[in-house]
DNA sequence: GTGAAAGCGCTAACAC
DNA sequence: GTGTTAGCGCTTTCAC
């Protein structure tokens, strides 16, 4: 007796079969007894929760997934446009992923996570939903892929973006108002006594875009000059060093052309005040400076850094609640989350 | 003709065995054309290429995998342990996760990311790993599950470990020589005069063990006081609070017991230099402090942070590396990186 | 309440 | 070179 419970127990259990044989029952009645579904009898399913128990049995995702038609994953993909290769160490991606995979547990959803270049394979998107092994997509950042989106979203339902929102577009969209985010440091820095502006960072992504579209319309309507695009890469290398030739061309001996910077993101303000105090420059005094996200170093700039704050946490939860709801046959609507300007000491 | 092309291009084509179907062979030739891999007829091959391009087919990852006996997914767990919840908005972890996707994606693996709370779920590795949904798994940081992982070890090759080594230990783990880096940070703070050190940071997680045996080494070696240990949580929130408390208790108006302090990390290092210059403390001259990690913020904060550096594209690079031999059937040793002193400015 | 049987979509022998 | 066949491990009718 002792000896056949040993030798039980050393029998490799790897699928629902080898159990049912230890039960004494057939595979289905174990499927159902695992899956705490239908009727089954409370004693035949405690004898079989045991076994599995005893001998770590998990059933095979894969097989399972393939019978159902549903993986219980949920693809993440982080397509990095041209130059951005860099930005994904961006805190801001992956700070909203921590939460994403946070929220995805929390749901039963597994994350699997991709990064690609579209520039290099056209067929990035179209590829992940097809491989079969996601129920749904999250893309975090339209980049410059904003069309391939759309036509991806008449086709496939299951799919939600973090990015920008367009009048009229077609994919379901979760994101900041970023033109009011715009309007909002604008509007700071000329409460400030700013009368110059300046928008440190790439405006071809529609993020940035639509944030110096924002700051445009507070100049515009202001009746100031309008707001000089400082264009720069993201990644901080190449950043300081563009920076630096910025400021140096336009704090001049002969003069100064800009008193108030809005950059795209805090990393770019961050790296922006080194490059100020490098070139003897004051924040506030000489320069209003004001960034965007919130990230933790917007805290620890000194001096601290004024910024437009985005909810990380609530866009990751209204990506997955969104996401969700699709996969459940509802039709919805973009989410448009409310930015906050969040005043400190640099503008 | 034209009608019945039309009416061909509507067809739903799902499976291999649609494929064959229009290309009017057998689902074998279409699997095997489309594996690239033995003899298939050129004629044959280009017919089903194309066709399967232009009906934008891509074979079922979940089927192919369940055939196959595997998945084409490494699983990436990060497991958080006690009070450890918000390190992985860390930005070392993150980092290291987005070298990984790289070096995943490199080798034509998917990563499937989850994040763990072994408290509430003592079985988060064999879970993942019976799961059937991944060739091999890697585990973000030992936390304080090193006995589960060692356990775990014993009965399953495909895993690899980024932490701290240890004498003797079972699991193969990749991770930077901690101990030789608290050596070097506290070897710099002594040569600059410091002889009061502190170790700023939680030493319950192996790597800072180790990271403050390594400055306990020196300190004892040179005839020192031994090294003082600052407790604090890591997340920045508490951890401030926490560290303008020791401050407050260890720079008294009579005297100072501290000149010297390494933190755990550049993050808390950073919250440390604010702290310093609140409470009216000069960098380097009243006390030096040294980071660890040089992660981007190192070179940000004012002044800038001397620190000990991390490989992490290395690391990631030996994650996968290894990891890759292991699915080969390789067996494999671990690999310890070396730490690198980076001075600027506080130490 | 449980067993038997038919696949999910793909791959890999094995024939021819 | 290509077709045929037998599953991978699981779920889910359909009987009983």
């Amino acid at each position: 007796m002792a000896a056949s419970e040993e030798q039980e127990a050393r029998i490799q259990v790897r699928t629902i079969t080898d159990l049912a044989r230890l039960a004494g029952v057939s595979p289905g009645t174990v499927s159902r007894a695992l899956a705490g579904k239908s009727l089954v009898n409370t004693k035949t399913r405690e004898k079989i929760e045991a076994l599995a128990r005893e001998h770590g049995f998990r059933p095979n995702q894969m097989a399972s997934g393939l019978r159902r038609q549903k993986t219980g994953v949920i693809g993440v993909v982080i397509p990095l446009g041209h130059d951005i290769r860099q930005q994904i160490s961006d805190s801001f991606f992956m700070t909203l992923l921590g939460f994403l995979a946070d929220e995805l547990t929390t749901h039963g959803y597994d994350l699997m996570l991709r990064r690609v270049v579209p520039d290099d394979d056209a067929d990035w998107l179209d590829r992940f939903i097809g491989s079969g092994m996601i129920d749904g997509v999250i893309v975090i950042g339209q980049s410059d892929q904003f069309d391939r989106i759309e036509e991806v979203a008449d086709g496939y339902r299951s799919m939600v973006v973090w990015g920008n929102h367009q009048e009229g577009q077609r994919h379901c969209v979760v994101g900041t108002d970023n033109r009011l985010g715009g309007r909002l440091a604008a509007e700071r820095l000329i409460a400030g006594g700013a009368r110059k502006l300046a928008f440190l960072g790439d405006t071809g992504p529609m993020e940035f875009a639509a944030r110096f579209a924002g700051a445009q319309d507070v100049a515009a309507r202001m009746g100031l000059p309008s707001v000089l695009p400082l264009v720069t890469h993201l990644s901080p290398d190449r950043a300081s060093e563009e920076i630096a030739k910025h400021l140096a061309a336009h704090f001049t001996a002969q003069g100064r052309d800009i008193d108030g910077i809005f950059a795209a993101t805090d990393t770019l303000a961050a790296l922006c005040l080194t490059e100020l105090r490098a070139q003897g420059l004051a924040v506030p005094d000489d320069v209003k400076l004001i960034g965007f996200d919130d990230l933790p170093i917007a805290r620890q700039t000194i001096p601290p850094l004024t910024t437009v704050r985005q909810d990380i946490a609530a866009g990751a939860r209204g990506l997955v609640d969104l996401l969700l709801r699709r996969l459940g046959g509802e039709t919805t609507e973009s989410l448009v989350l409310p930015p906050e300007l969040v005043v400190r000491e640099t503008a």
